[in-house]
RNA sequence: GCGGAAGUGGCGGAAUCGGUAGACGCGCACGACUCAAACUCGUGUACUACGGUGUGAGGGUUCGAGUCCCUCCUUCCGCACCA
């Protein structure tokens, strides 16, 4: 008998497919076309681990089956090669990003080879390459010349903006542009020099140029995008971020912000990605709504969702950056205002995030409620944003939780304007029910009555209007980097930005000597003068380069004709591929690169060089796969401190003096992290108590042991440590204050020279409790799991049909190797299955048995049925059910031994490969048919019902499948063993639900 | 705080339309093979006081609820002084 050995076989497949390029795809009309693709990796120095492949295996098991299935489908790879840690390698080791970022990438084909996955290596794209980035760069260059007409509702180029301007202004252009711009005439027009001209269009450009606050990181020494900033720090690294103001470069993708959300509509996306998407986008319908500033010409402009709160205003907001507040200050709040403004400036964003008082100064100002006359004081607060709105909030204290807290603080009126509103005394209610009271004219209206009446009266008194209001801003589009496209611009004589002519393209990078940027924080290009002034005339190159969102937003297209030297994409490529119809990738591209790509495919779209509208039909999420971390708990125990009122979590929930909390770790304390809300409550004496605790908490834990210097710990479970120590902490629930840090078991083998001084929880007999939780799996926990040796220790097949079986593709799971060996098994059973001969001949029996057939058909509908519903893991489980089923049947007819290896093809390609070509089958199995089930086949002759009683299943009867309800029930009536339950008594209602069930009542 | 997802055996999970809860796999137990072990094969495996009880808790709708409705709890994810 021939032995399975998955490492012969894999050989053999490879060759097969390598010798005839089986993965190779054209477009062929002849056949429908079905693009699956990947969200491509940032080929890391890390290389892959078992998280990555969990898509890939999930979208080329379907690639596999749609091809079975007679689609010709597309199946690319590539790699996002532009971004951060290769700079910062290169910063650290001197190594050109262009090397390592080679180097990676063959890493990661290495490991993606291994698998198994049927991609199409001839149409690779690298988006760090000069002939991708070309194309980037054209791109640019054609947003830079377009500007977007609201009017139309699409992108046009900006020659087309010149000629309205020259013809009348932009009085009446409906145009996506700065908020700032002033209105001219052609005439003016006319008159502007070419640099005014310039300034002017560049506040029309889909890609301009503003001055703006920009999250800037010190530590990177670049600007940051908002969705590369993670709670306050930089995604990467976690260094903190301050604002800055600095000439950037944007995007106008708020001007495709309704088109974007509208989009939405049309796709088969989950609702929670598309929810995300439209929080992201955040539009609001509200008003904007002007208040006379007493003593000045001018007024305060406010964006309100709430415009029928009006009459509950008892104050004003504006940002401490907002340019009026040096206007309006009066003289003796001067000094106040400047150092509160002073304050704000110097806090980060996440130390003004985290601050939890209330606080804020008034600036002398009054302004007027344009409705009522009513004096309102003007104040400035960190809590309202510059760049939401208008930067300046109407406050509502009997409405808004934050504005109540202002309230409160600086003891200013609180007006109930609803009858519906509870408590306003005690707390804010953001109600809309009920009837309108204290407001005026709206005065016993509701809420959808009282909305438009305000509106009305505002823009009656020229006040104020409706207005809808996007939360999403435009995308910041410079990055002070080397790693990245540069910017086919330069700055002419004149200092007015030029783009470069197309045929100049690509702009590749220059080599620099030093990869870290200026002292100034300019990108590190401008340590390459010569590049820089390459053009001579006092022409300068622009030094910053586009961020890696630049590259992946228009990646899907250049698969479709990667070698295109004419296009970004042709004509004829880009209309039979079309769009994606299959996207799979993680939930956290949900605002970022999703929202950019389908910015960029509308704007292609306008141009007519796509012709989709989005880019994406169907996205599918896959879960992430989470490692597991070991952990110690850490004690830290301070003396003195009574915890109080420590009965149980949920009566400490809701007992805000009591700063110290009962965890779910049985006996642990800790100090509780008060909220908000909660810190703002506290007496003075409270407060002190609380930052006491806090100080201990810091004392005790610089007051540390020093166990491992002397124990070594295992990984994983309870550890006994023999002689422990009297000193060291015992756990009980009188123990002071307990903080319950874990510390990462892992880390601390990895870092011995930190581990200093630590208590540790233990139990009575002294054993230290360790513990494991799940956490996302990187190299910074030290869990990372690399897939190559569980390859090659099982085979390609095993371990991608032990990724899927670990549970729905979608759902986040812990990796946990337990389990594999079943995977493992099965895929051995199939094997047997064909009992192969020395020869490598299989034993065939000469007709399938009724049996057999049923066994077969069975799967095929299920497997089918799983795959297209993307549930993996019961579609292996249908095979291992089918595969037990053969076995007690062997041997098996020729039809069903050639049918397996199609049907089990996708999920594992090599077995399929090698049992394929043992049956004397000619070609790759992928050019074969996916099996059709025949319904006849599953038919049963008999039926087994379950019988309940009063809902309770009492008996099971096998009743002939020919039946219809009414013999069902006679028969099931008339049973002995359903006699006996029902006891004499005549049932009240029997159901009879064909092929299910019977259920009688009593 | 807002938004989203999810809570099922010792574990991962299954139950696709409201119709036998726990498929499949791991683990565990016993048995066969073996000098022995591994492999392989077979049997069993939610709990149980053997009446029943069971899908986070409590209500409801229904002949029938893991699935639908209401209230609540917990966990994870996303967003957040967003006006």
């Amino acid at each position: 008998m021939q032995e399975f050995d998955f490492s012969i076989i894999e050989a053999e497949a490879r060759k097969k497919w390598a010798d005839n390029d089986v993965y190779k795809v054209n477009i062929d009309t002849s056949k429908p076309k079905y693009y699956v693709l990947d969200m491509f990796p940032y080929p890391s120095g890390a290389g892959l681990h078992v998280g990555h492949p969990l898509g890939y295996i999930a979208s080329d098991i379907f690639s596999r089956y749609k091809r079975l299935k007679g689609f010709n489908v597309l199946h690319p790879m590539g790699f996002d090669a532009f971004g951060l840690p290769a700079e910062q390698y290169a910063i650290q080791t001197g190594q050109h990003p262009a090397k390592t970022t080679i180097e990676n990438i063959a890493t990661y084909k290495r490991q993606l080879d291994k698998i198994g996955f049927s991609y199409d290596w001839s149409r690779e794209v690298v988006t760090s390459e000069p002939e991708y980035y070309r194309w980037t760069q054209w791109i640019f260059i054609q947003l830079f010349n377009s500007w977007y007409d609201k009017s139309a509702e699409k992108a046009r180029n900006i020659s087309e903006l010149t000629a309205i301007f020259a013809q009348s202004g932009n009085t009446d252009l409906q145009a996506a542009c700065d908020e700032k711009t002033a209105e001219f005439t052609a005439e003016e027009w006319t008159s502007f020099s070419e640099k005014q001209q310039q300034e002017i269009l560049m506040q029309y450009r889909l890609a301009y140029q503003s001055y703006a606050l920009v999250n800037w990181c010190p530590a990177l020494g670049t600007v940051l995008a908002n969705d590369e900033i993670v709670n306050g720090v930089s995604e990467r690294g976690g260094h903190p971020v301050e604002r800055k103001k600095m000439s950037q470069w944007f995007l106008r993708i708020t001007a495709y912000a309704e088109r974007l959300l509208q989009g939405l509509d049309t796709l088969d996306w989950s609702d929670s990605m598309k929810e995300m998407q439209r929080n992201w986008i955040g539009k609001s319908i509200g008003a904007m709504v002007s208040f006379p500033l007493e003593g000045h010409n001018a007024d305060v402009e406010v964006f309100t969702t709430r415009v029928d709160t009006i009459f509950g205003v008892s104050f004003l907001v504006i940002a401490p950056e907002h340019d009026l507040v040096s206007q309006i200050t009066t003289p003796e709040y001067a000094e106040a205002v400047d150092a509160y403004k002073k304050v704000c400036a110097a806090k980060s964003d996440i130390e003004r995030q985290q601050e939890k008082v209330v606080s804020g100064q008034f600036t002398g100002a009054y302004v007027t409620n344009p409705l009522n006359g009513a004096k309102v004081p003007v104040f400035i607060a960190d809590y309202v944003l510059a760049g939401y709105g208008t930067g300046a909030v109407m406050a509502v204290p009997s409405g808004d939780q934050r504005d109540f807290s202002f309230a409160r603080k600086f003891d200013l009126p609180i007006i109930q304007i609803l009858d519906a509103q509870k408590n306003t005394e005690e707390e804010a209610d953001p109600t809309k029910d009920g009837k309108y009271v204290n407001s005026d004219f709206i005065n016993g209206m509701t809420y959808s009555e009282a909305v438009p009446a305000v509106i009305a009266e505002l823009e009656k008194l020229g006040k104020g209007y409706g207005k809808v209001n996007f939360r999403m801003r435009d995308a910041g589009f410079s990055r002070q980097r080397y790693w990245g496209e540069p910017f086919p611009v330069y700055y002419d004589q004149d200092g007015i930005v030029r783009v470069l002519d197309e045929t100049e393209l690509p702009l590749t990078l220059p080599t620099v000597e030093d990869f870290k940027p200026t002292a100034d924080g300019r990108s590190p290009l401008a340590n390459a003068p010569e590049w820089v002034n390459a053009l001579g005339d006092g022409k300068t190159r622009e030094t910053d380069t586009m961020p890696a969102f630049a590259g992946s937003s228009w990646y899907f297209l250049r698969y479709m004709d990667p070698k295109n030297e004419e296009a970004f994409v042709g004509q004829e490529a880009q209309a039979y591929w079309q769009d994606v119809d299959l996207y799979i990738g993680g939930t956290e591209h949900a605002v970022g690169h999703l929202l950019y790509s389908r910015f960029w495919h509308k704007f292609f779209k306008d141009n007519n060089w796509v012709s989709t509208e989005e880019p994406f039909k169907k996205l599918v999420n896959q879960g992430m796969i989470q490692g597991r971390s070991n952990f110690i708990y850490k004690a830290v125990v301070i003396n003195n401190v009574t915890p109080k009122d420590v009965k149980s979590k949920s009566h400490l929930k809701h007992n805000i003096h009591s700063p110290i909390v009962a965890i779910s770790k049985n006996v642990y304390l800790k100090l509780k992290k008060l909220s908000n809300q909660e810190l703002s409550s506290l007496t003075q004496e409270e407060e002190l108590e609380y930052k006491e605790i806090l100080h201990k908490i810091s004392e005790v834990e610089s007051n540390i042991n020093e166990f491992y210097k002397t124990h070594d710990i295992a990984h994983q479970g309870t550890y006994s440590v023999p002689n422990f120590p009297e000193n060291y902490i015992r756990t009980h629930i009188d123990v002071n204050v307990v903080d319950n840090d874990k510390i990462n078991i892992n880390k601390l083998l990895a870092k011995k020279n930190k581990l200093d001084n630590y208590f540790f929880i233990t139990d009575s007999e002294g054993n230290i409790e360790c513990d494991w939780e799940v956490e996302k799996m990187s190299k910074s926990k030290f869990n990372v799991v690399n897939p190559d040796d569980m390859i090659a220790q099982y085979g390609a097949d095993t371990f991608r049909m032990f990724e899927m079986f670990l549970g729905p593709i979608e759902a986040h799971k812990p990796w946990d190797t337990n389990g594999i060996e079943g995977v493992s098994k099965f895929v051995r059973k199939v094997w047997r299955l064909y009992n192969f001969d020395e020869a490598g001949n299989p034993t065939v029996k000469e007709e399938a048995s009724k049996d057999e057939l049923k066994v077969l058909h069975k799967a095929i509908k299920k497997v089918t049925d799983d795959i297209e519903r993307f549930s993996f893991n019961t579609a292996v489980s249908a095979l291992m059910i089918a595969v037990n089923d053969f076995g007690k049947l062997t041997p098996l007819s020729r039809t069903t031994l050639e049918t397996i290896p199609v049907l089990m093809a996708p999920l594992a390609p090599f077995i399929a490969e090698a049992l394929w070509t043992r049956m004397g089958k000619e070609g790759t199995v992928f050019d074969a048919a996916f099996p059709l089930f025949d319904e006849k086949n599953l038919v049963e002759d008999n039926v087994l019902y379950p019988v309940s009683i009063n809902g309770k299943v009492r008996v099971k009867l096998e009743v002939s499948a020919s039946l219809n309800s009414k013999e069902v029930e006679e028969l099931v009536l008339g049973e002995a063993d359903v006699q006996k339950w029902l006891e004499g008594k005549s049932p009240k209602k029997v159901i009879v639900v064909p092929g299910r069930i019977v259920n009688i009542v009593l």
